[in-house]
DNA sequence: CACACACCTCAAGTTCGCTCGAACTCGAGG
DNA sequence: CCTCGAGTTCGAGCGAACTTGAGGTGTGTG
């Protein structure tokens, strides 16, 4: 028989709180039945469905993002790999381009190493009034503070 | 001599509503000067702080992280490298967590292919949580549905 | 010098992602 | 059967990060 987890058992194994459980509930991002006390007894699918927001959310995406790509799941039964692929297709270019984000934004920090030129304050592309970098266009960085 | 920016150029140039900018400086994450008739007028640094500002939010931290590390730099002179590079010391070890974070999701939404295994739950290899527990209470790791 | 438009302050409102409290019910162990 | 911790709903509240609006002032152009 399927073991059917309460909200608690939930809560303890994915370290999220029964408040937000049932708030994801109210946005539908996750499903549950009742007992015929009213109870909620989750799935154990839920706990992955729950984990991925989870990540989502550290990854900056919102509920409502993380909602539109858990309504490719189906409800009826525990999601294939294609169904999680499917997902994966959606997102990694999103995925991508965010972490392509952060490794300029670590390399910019190390002292605009990438483009060759040695400090932010002399880089051409981040402080254009500076006499320091007369040539070329160098590689785009990050957000430009195009300043001429 | 110096330009003075105003916030509506500022504003324009950096992207970000004048009203956030009244609202960073509340939050004392960058300053101005005034004019006579009370205006705001900023220096040309301002362009690379709020750029910096949008960047790291984007990879997630809180403004308060934000003015914590932007309380480094220094008021009176426009940063140098190595002013960044005391930030870029203290963040790499997040920055580099938080690509390992999105990697990691993203293989795994490839359907853990790498690891040929069937189901996302089966799949240990992308789950490197054994030495999540051994430092504390840190970031559990992806999508732990540790379960059997 | 007039005039439009950019700017000012301050308070209140908005959205997101929850949390809390009140008041009540369920359900497993003794 | 009783108890008591875990569960229920509903509405209010909260913190972050802004936005909006009202009411008033500055400033550059014709």
């Amino acid at each position: 028989m399927e073991q059917a987890l309460t909200i608690g058992a939930v809560a303890e194994r994915t370290g999220v709180a029964p408040s937000a459980l049932r708030y994801y509930e109210a946005e539908g991002l996750i499903t549950s039945t009742r007992t015929d006390g009213n109870q909620r007894r989750y799935h154990r699918d839920v706990l992955r469905r729950v984990s991925f927001v989870k990540v989502a959310q550290q990854v900056g995406l919102s509920l409502g993002e993380i909602h539109e790509a858990l309504a490719s799941l189906p409800e009826s039964r525990t999601p294939t790999q294609e169904d999680w692929s499917r997902i994966s297709r959606a997102w990694r270019p999103r995925l991508d381009e965010q972490i392509h984000l952060i490794e300029r934004l670590r390399d910019r920090l190390d002292g605009c190493i990438g483009c060759g030129c040695l400090s932010l304050k002399a880089c051409r592309l981040l402080n254009p009034g500076d006499h320091a970098g007369e040539h070329g266009s160098g590689p785009r960085y990050l957000i430009g503070d195009e300043d001429e």
